[in-house]
DNA sequence: CGGGATCCCACCGGATACTG
DNA sequence: CAGTATCCGGTGGGATCCCG
């Protein structure tokens, strides 16, 4: 009978179980065996969110994403709403994560370009997935 | 020469174009281009962030994606840290959203079950690659 | 058990002004 | 241009008590 318990998998932990026959005991290990994976899923994602969590984070990510190097003022030009002192501070935290370079060229006016580095594009695929999803979803409010 | 601007497309934004022979019009109308295109995504990402944005809304959907059916304390448990009140309050956006359930059942200590709706559903492949990308963080930053 | 009400604080984040 | 510094209000979120 612990068989029934090898039997979980992630992906069947989306369907309902109620013809699963099982017995009490097997239920609780079910439950038990359940709850292990999805700690361990919850603390990766509580890592990710860790790093890109905030108001301004993901979208400067994005940016960057989509438009390659920018500079300080195409990205405040570029998402919307935010402040320089928030810009500034998401950029630094970022950095420091080692998800973007910060490149300071010394011309009459300064300029400093920034842009992903090779691990801040591996966020790629969470961002489109969230890209992709806010799409259908504006879609489907639109009726 | 405005082929070249047909020849942007998501894909290549991840590529440095220092090699790309555009005068300085064309490079303005790429710019533009990837601009819009850039705010639609943004627009996008705001739109799904706006749902699922806070410290635990995404941490409660997922419980509810590996877990099946939950009630108010096995959420509690299971989401580390999270109050009462929070998780009271993040249930209660979560519904009025259409991700998440609400059943009561009339029994003598109230029972009340929480799961995830079909649209809620529809999230998993972005806490997927959320829990996908947690987890090979934590692999890089333990070396 | 499943929350609501209240209190309270930290910090997020906006506005403005200033610097190099 | 690319920030930093300062001030300050709103609120995210914890603790505690209470109620059906």
């Amino acid at each position: 009978m612990q068989i029934s318990v090898i039997r979980f998998t992630f992906e069947s932990s989306f369907q309902n179980e109620t013809d699963f026959p099982a017995e009490t005991m097997t239920a609780k290990a079910i439950k038990h065996e359940k709850s292990i994976a999805c700690r361990s899923q919850l603390r990766a994602i509580h890592d990710t969110l860790e790093l890109i969590n905030g108001k301004w984070k993901i979208s400067v990510i994005a940016s960057l994403s989509f438009l390659g190097k920018c500079r300080f003022m195409e990205l405040q030009r570029e998402v919307d709403g935010v402040g320089a002192k928030m810009l500034s501070q998401v950029l630094k935290e970022l950095e420091e994560n080692q998800l973007i370079n910060r490149q300071v060229f010394d011309t009459k006016p300064v300029t400093v370009e920034y842009s992903l580095t090779d691990y801040g594009r591996t966020l790629q695929r969470v961002i489109n997935e969230m890209a992709e999803w806010g799409a259908n979803h504006r879609k489907k409010i639109l009726e």
